[in-house]
DNA sequence: ACAAAAGTGTTCTAGTTACACCCATGA
DNA sequence: TCATGGGTGTAACTAGAACACTTTTGT
């Protein structure tokens, strides 16, 4: 190895995910409680392993603890404080991820606790996963107003009034339901199913479901996505 | 320390630099040939040290290498592949730094060779930086379209037109000047200043420069930026 | 007086906002 | 039949796009 490598300090590499889910009503975020601080709230992390990338590991480390697998996945932010990690110095990669909550199984965690908390009520949260958490919902509602990446929480069938209730609990406020069906029926990245939701209204509203192929391939080109 | 933390293998941390510069007509980037591959155009990177954090880190390499100090750094994204760089495994964390092209001393860099290319005329680069590089172009054009920060990358007192030429060469098109001057004027952001830019136009052109507290204060405030 | 860049105004269009009523259905 | 949430239309306004002529001044 070369001197100028071998002058350098190595420093262990963490992986950090803030999972948000939403049960219909509010956003939410996965927390666990884990090894070294068992009395304190955290994000659900690991350890970068030789032979996998940033994007791989924290895709293994969602998978071990959630048993979830093709969810969303972006990078967030690295943070790299000196003392951020009072124990030893770590640098953490933060991503966040979009999951289907009803997707999730609440069993794979298992020696882990984990639950799911409002974005509007969370509990203090170890070392700096509060900023990180800070972060992502910040990006979450910037990138949410230029890209519809809302379907991610929402299962493979949804109704608009449900699509609306994921959006208010996003901006934490109210939209215009006419606005809102116009704007998002405008993108024409949602096929129409002929099936109505049962039980939770008399009425029943219509099933909708991403057109994926449009949707994948427009993912980049949107601006001002935010209804009224 | 704990065992959790003893069976894991550390990695080298590195901060690479993408340093915007602007010349009055084209959008360029700041490279150097470097130790290792002295024969291949590199970022300016450096090691993460014990004492510092990422952000600090980027910052103290940048004034190594640039002499620059107090400008505009932003992390953009931690590159992790297992093999990117070749010799040892290193987690590079990458900034976009925009920079007064006039303020940079060429002679700081010292036994680097150091050059400013045009984006649109780049050279083979080390490693994984050309998918830096494109990244963080996305990024400046992303941004600057929502953010004014294109004031960063001129001096303090500068021209609509120069102003106009630097949005021409990020996004490599052509603003109309009657559009791009109200879209920009309305912000209320640039103060005229009761002196003309000589020597290049006969007329001459007002110079302006930032309300810096106003800028500052709405900084984070700004959607739809680009003119037509 | 002319060349070269600076500066400025108007019309048209498209998108955003605000707002209220009827519909379908299960109980 | 009535209560509940689902679904739709229109008018006013605002922002963006397209477009051309006049002004200043050094040579």
């Amino acid at each position: 190895m070369l001197d100028q490598y071998k002058q350098q300090r190595p420093y262990l590499v963490a992986l950090d995910s803030i999972i948000f889910g939403f049960d219909g009503e509010s956003l939410k975020i996965l927390l666990v409680k884990r090894g070294v601080e068992e009395k304190t709230w955290s994000l659900m992390g690991g350890w970068l392993q030789p032979d996998e990338s940033l994007g791989q590991a924290a895709s293994r480390i969602l998978f071990e603890l959630t048993g979830l697998t093709n969810v969303y996945l972006e990078q967030l932010h690295a943070f790299g404080e000196p003392n951020r990690d009072p124990i030893v110095r770590t640098v953490s990669v933060a991503y966040f991820s979009l999951v289907k909550i009803a997707d999730y199984d609440s069993k794979i965690s298992g020696d882990f606790q984990a639950h799911w908390f409002s974005i509007y009520d969370l509990p203090p949260l170890l070392f700096d996963h509060g900023d990180m958490v800070d972060l992502a919902i910040k990006r979450l509602r910037y990138k949410a107003a230029q890209h519809p990446i809302g379907f991610e929480l929402l299962n493979e069938k949804f109704t608009i009034p449900q699509l609306k209730k994921l959006y208010d609990a996003i901006y934490n406020t109210e939209f215009d339901k006419r606005n809102f069906s116009r704007k998002i029926l405008s993108t024409n990245l949602l096929i129409k199913l002929p099936e109505k939701q049962k039980g939770f209204s008399r009425r029943g509203a219509f099933f909708y479901t991403v057109d994926t192929e449009k949707y994948h391939h427009v993912a980049d080109s949107f601006l001002n996505f935010i209804p009224s």
